[in-house]
DNA sequence: ACCCAGGCGCATG
DNA sequence: CATGCGCATGGG
C-alpha cells in the first residue's frame, strides 16, 4: 500500500478540500478553535449535514463560546444540538469540555496548544467524551499539531488494499511513519490535514 | 422498512 | 485484551 501514491490520486481527482469548514466567520480566533472542538465533538458517528444544523443553532444562540455552553441550562443545550443525535450525551460532552478549558486555561487554546503533542493528547482523552478520533481532529485541525487522524473510511481504505490492524494506534503508526520522515512540521501538518480530508471525500462519494 | 453517518463509554468474559 | 451494547437524528 503506497500511500505517498494513494494521496496523489485522491488529490489529483478530488483537488483541495479546505478543512476544516468554519461556519461562524466572523469569529475571534479562540472561538472558532472552540467551534472545531464542538463540530469534532457533534460528528462522532453522526452525518456532517446533521452537524451543520447544530452548528448554525448554537451559534444564531450565541453559544459558540465555552463560558456560554457552561451557562446555558442543560435541557436548552439539548435542544440546540438535538439534530446531531445523542444529543443528551453530547449536550453533557460540551458541558465537560467548556468547563475543562475554562477551568484549566481561561478558555485560552494558546495556552493548551503550547505544550508538546504527547502532554496535549494525553489531557484530551483523560475527558469523558474524548476518544482518540476526536482528540486528534481537535490536535490537527483546531491545534495544528502534526497528528494522524484515524476514522472510519481510512481503515476502509486499508482493507481495500489488504492492510489491516487490531488498534487505533496502529493504523496511525502505520500513516504517520510512512510520511513523516521527510517533511518539515509544518508542512506535515497541512499534508495530515489534507489527507485525511480527502480521505473522508473518498469515502462518503462511495458510500453514495 | 431498513441502513448508515467524520465514535465513545461502559459492562462483561 | 476483545467483543457487545446503548446512545438518536435525518437522509438515502
Amino acid at each position: 500500500m503506497d500511500v505517498i501514491n494513494i494521496f496523489n490520486q485522491l488529490y489529483q481527482k478530488y483537488g483541495p478540500q479546505d478543512w476544516w469548514p468554519i461556519l461562524n466567520k466572523k469569529a475571534e480566533n479562540d472561538n472558532k478553535i472552540f467551534e472545531i472542538c464542538v463540530g469534532a465533538i457533534l460528528t462522532q458517528n453522526t452525518a456532517w449535514t446533521n452537524v451543520e444544523k447544530a452548528l448554525n443553532s448554537l451559534i444564531k444562540a450565541n453559544l459558540m463560546t465555552p463560558e456560554a455552553v457552561l451557562k446555558c441550562p442543560i435541557k436548552k443545550l439539548q435542544k440546540y444540538i438535538r439534530s446531531s443525535g445523542y444529543y443528551k450525551q453530547k449536550a453533557k460532552k460540551l458541558k465537560i469540555f467548556s468547563q475543562w478549558v475554562i477551568k484549566k486555561y481561561h478558555g485560552n487554546w494558546q495556552r493548551f496548544f503550547r505544550q508538546s503533542l504527547e502532554k496535549v493528547r494525553k489531557e484530551l482523552l483523560l475527558l469523558w467524551g474524548i476518544g482518540p478520533e476526536t482528540a486528534d481532529s481537535i490536535l490537527l485541525y483546531a491545534g495544528h499539531k502534526p497528528i494522524f487522524v484515524i476514522d472510519a473510511y481510512t481503515k476502509r481504505l486499508c482493507h481495500q488494499y489488504g492492510v489491516e490492524f487490531k488498534t487505533y494506534n496502529e493504523y496511525q503508526n502505520f500513516f504517520e511513519k510512512k510520511i513523516a520522515c521527510w517533511r518539515t512540521k509544518s508542512s506535515l501538518v497541512l499534508f495530515f490535514q489534507e489527507y485525511h480530508a480527502l480521505i473522508v471525500k473518498w469515502g462518503k462519494e462511495k458510500s453514495q
